[in-house]
DNA sequence: CATGAATGAGAATTCATTCAT
DNA sequence: CATGAATGAATTCTCATTCAT
């Protein structure tokens, strides 16, 4: 617990939680995680954090109001900003090569994910069921980090690092199997054993001959 | 709806299905991929289904029971089967092959997705939840479909058409970016313009590529 | 309760009720007419209909559903039509004389007051607070009886029955007079000793007098 | 806001209220008198009067006490002493005539409830629904009034100005038609166009001759 | 005095399920 | 087999009231 609420903190920053308040985020990011917005009852949730019913409907006006509370720092803070922070750097040529931004955005994304296990697993399960989510989405990661993305492709490309495909299929087979790597690991076998640094590096690999311009 | 009729009708073809039960199932399917089982009542489906609601208890004894009735099949039967064919069909020098196999399971999933969309989407979004359909997905998919895919991957590897990793890491690089592409293009953005055939052939190549043997 | 029974089914006749929905609309009625609509809860009404909380909402979507079920066919059906049919029957020359119809009206709504009693209770003290309800008022009573009350007053002026003043302050007198008389003898002294005899025929000579053409 | 603070003043004068509790009796009849007691919040009346929920307690200890701490002094102070007052005046033979009494007190009660609509509408709706208001509504208002009025009416009785019928249905008629005005006046039409000095001069003539003596 | 977070009892409403017809 | 009225437990949400700051 001390450690979820570190992430809290962090994603919360600027808010000013009281103390129930977070008992109240914490407790609703782990039974929404668990079961799902619809099977989570607010109760439930108020049991879990130790307060009453009528406080998290105190801070909340209505139930959804605090999964979008939830979400909406995870979409706005967490994501998007990321790849901004990366473009720079890449910009200012850390990152001369596109296999050096691959392993920078997968260290960086592993380290994301681990940390924000539960919201991610939010997100990625309501979004479907909820417009408002949707578009949020859409307007966040697609838009944005899409067109962030795409200059990034279009430098490696004029650099040659990259096979001349469109933009939006490169961005997609790099995010695809990233994610595919993500799922397995953390949330469809979390207790197999791994070797993540052999996996990575597979995983590298795979992507850069499956990008590499072919002759 | 006389399509989804047909899906149905193939999913469910030997249990002999009254009209109302067609009805009910279809609804059912209608509804728990869009808002999700959770958020789905059962009045709902039986105003959608246009029976009344005593109806879908007498099929089906409780509300879980509709939905394992649905999912249980798709799992069951359409998953599962696939592979052993395929497999049978590998073993008879069908797909002598890598890329030829990797082309003809494209183009089968292709269309088993396309007739199954929101099947699809309920087995994604209720596996999380519902350990029963957890397990029974490691059986059939985790377990059946993967000792056979690995099958095929040593094949291929042996003959050197595949670099040797580990056959999961292979099986995993194929399904994510299988998946990517699925996802992205029946469920995130099926309003796009797209280029299927290119995009195949990219994804393919991709393929191909990332997994070829390093000289 | 045989005789409320009585008026709910000739206040409701061409809707077929359950045994249960009359039930509620009886328990209704007595609890909105005693404590208010804001006053009373939905599991009162319950308990005092003797059924599930439950089934008031199976047949009424919402509590203010119920409470406009209630009033709507006694706003639509006993009001307005009750002065249509007089209308005829004055033009009918039924009522020679101001006063006749005067002796008439009184007669019938006292009857019509002393029947529905709590459900003009409801009526009154509910309309200022719901604006569906008072445009409904304004429809149904302050145009339609205002129009067809005009043309009788129109009618016993010409005749030289009724003093020469604005229809609207004829009208308006004529209802006042008749409304306090029923408000003090049936809502706010109800349990007082009451000659009605003598009040209605002071009442009556009050309202001759008092409309009278002036030599 | 001047103005309805003016009228606080006055009805509220000798009780030292602080500029919040002025505030908060200002929402409070302003809500009360728009959606009823019942149907408001005591938030509602905190938001409203700009004070935090706490500091309504604080001064009222229940929400009950808030309505009866607005409704006691418009009953106690605005009411009852206006008849004292004017039964010594006309003990002074002020009133020679009951024409002249009746004048004055319509422009009396009309200037009396312009200022205070609002709490009469509170008055009016919340009575039926509070015993405790009943009781304080009879003593100050049916016995009180009723007592002294009946003076007046046996005075002008005697005088020979007045029908000998008795006393309460000579008040109940003048109070019935004073009412039906005011509140057709200023709750049902309030936007209407009014003639007031015609309406009210119709109105006296029609008392008058329906209270005089029959030849 | 004032605040506003917290409470818990209770209100309206939903829902899966049952059962008499 | 099918119906749909009825149920009552659970769920979301409201509200008067309290109390530590």
């Amino acid at each position: 617990m001390p450690e979820s609420n570190s992430i809290i903190d962090q994603l919360f920053e600027d808010e000013k939680l009281t103390e129930k308040q977070k008992k109240i985020i914490e407790a609703a990011i782990d039974s929404f995680s668990e079961k799902g917005y619809a099977g989570t009852s607010t109760s439930e949730i108020a049991k879990k954090a130790g307060v009453a019913e009528g406080t998290i409907f105190r801070h909340y006006k209505t139930k959804k109001d605090l999964l979008l509370s939830i979400i909406a720092p995870m979409l706005a803070k967490s994501i998007a900003p990321f790849v901004i922070k990366d473009i720079y750097k890449v910009l200012n040529h850390k990152y001369e090569r596109y296999e050096d931004f691959l392993r920078a955005m997968i260290a960086n994304r592993d380290i994301f994910l681990k940390q924000n296990l539960p919201l991610f697993k939010i997100l990625i399960q309501e979004i479907p069921f909820h417009p408002e989510l949707k578009e949020q989405f859409m307007e966040h990661i697609a838009i944005k980090i899409y067109s962030r993305f795409k200059d990034l492709v279009l430098y490696y490309q004029e650099k040659g690092d990259i096979i001349q495909i469109p933009a939006h299929s490169v961005i997609r087979l790099n995010i695809s199997t990233l994610m595919g790597y993500f799922f397995t690991r953390y949330l469809i076998f979390p207790d197999n054993e791994w070797n993540d640094e052999e996996e990575i590096e597979n995983m590298v690999q795979f992507l850069l001959h499956g990008l590499s311009p072919q002759k």
